[in-house]
DNA sequence: CAGCTAACTAACTGTCTGGTTAAGTAAGTG
DNA sequence: CACTTACTTAACCAGACAGTTAGTTAGCTG
């Protein structure tokens, strides 16, 4: 449970940054080494190692090597339970408004104490 | 651009905290107040106050005001870009599986620069 | 072998974050 | 009115983070 919530937790704060999200999409497009994928960024090597040791560190990509090469490569799966989260947050949303949206707005003027949910 | 950039910054990085994702979870299921949705934490209110802050500021909740209570909300088209990103990420990958792989095969072992991941 | 390239680690810096306590605001209630 | 409730803001602190430069490891090449 905690394990996976800290992989959660990895996987949201990996793709919180521009440079890193830049990197997966350019991952998507196939496998690319570090030099490759610094290319499009204004930042020195070692800031670029720094986020691929993050996004390595979730899980996101994985790191093999080729001779002086460190070809890095993208596994869907930890993108997949991300958009697993979500996607249950908005299964439970959606049955929520169809359950109680009538009775939210039934109640929404009349109980001062808020407005609905309490267990 | 930027913008839209910006606000997947911070919707994800707001994401990446358990305690905000359990507030969003909890905001799923209906409305709350700030009280409400404090007490399964052991934090204090300004603790919460300010997780509150982080989502209102990237736009995955909204607060009203009734009374003193602000009862607080949640925005799901923010959740929604975020999935979006995620998607839009996966498709370009599986369409780079649909028309590369069988082409990767190929080169894998003759272009040295690259060289996909050796198996 | 020397020397180049690919990439990493180490150490440092400034900034952001998550949490705290203490004090302040706004609205309902005796 | 004073008092309580609901919540926020301010100030502060320890730790994480994004980025840098400098130096290091590993492997190819002449």
């Amino acid at each position: 449970m905690a394990a996976a919530q800290d992989r959660l937790d990895s996987t949201f704060a990996a793709l919180a940054d521009p440079t890193r999200r830049a990197i997966v999409d350019r991952l998507a497009r196939g496998d690319a080494t570090v030099n490759e994928l610094a290319a499009p960024f204004a930042m020195t090597l070692p800031g670029i190692s720094k986020h691929l040791k993050v996004l390595e560190r979730c899980g996101l990509i994985s790191r093999t090597r080729n001779a002086q090469f460190r070809p890095c490569h993208l596994e869907r799966a930890v993108l997949d339970s991300a958009a697993g989260w979500i996607e249950e947050n908005r299964r439970t949303w959606t049955e929520r408004f169809d359950k109680l949206d009538q009775h939210l707005r039934d109640i929404q003027t009349v109980d001062p104490t808020m407005g609905d949910d309490d267990e």
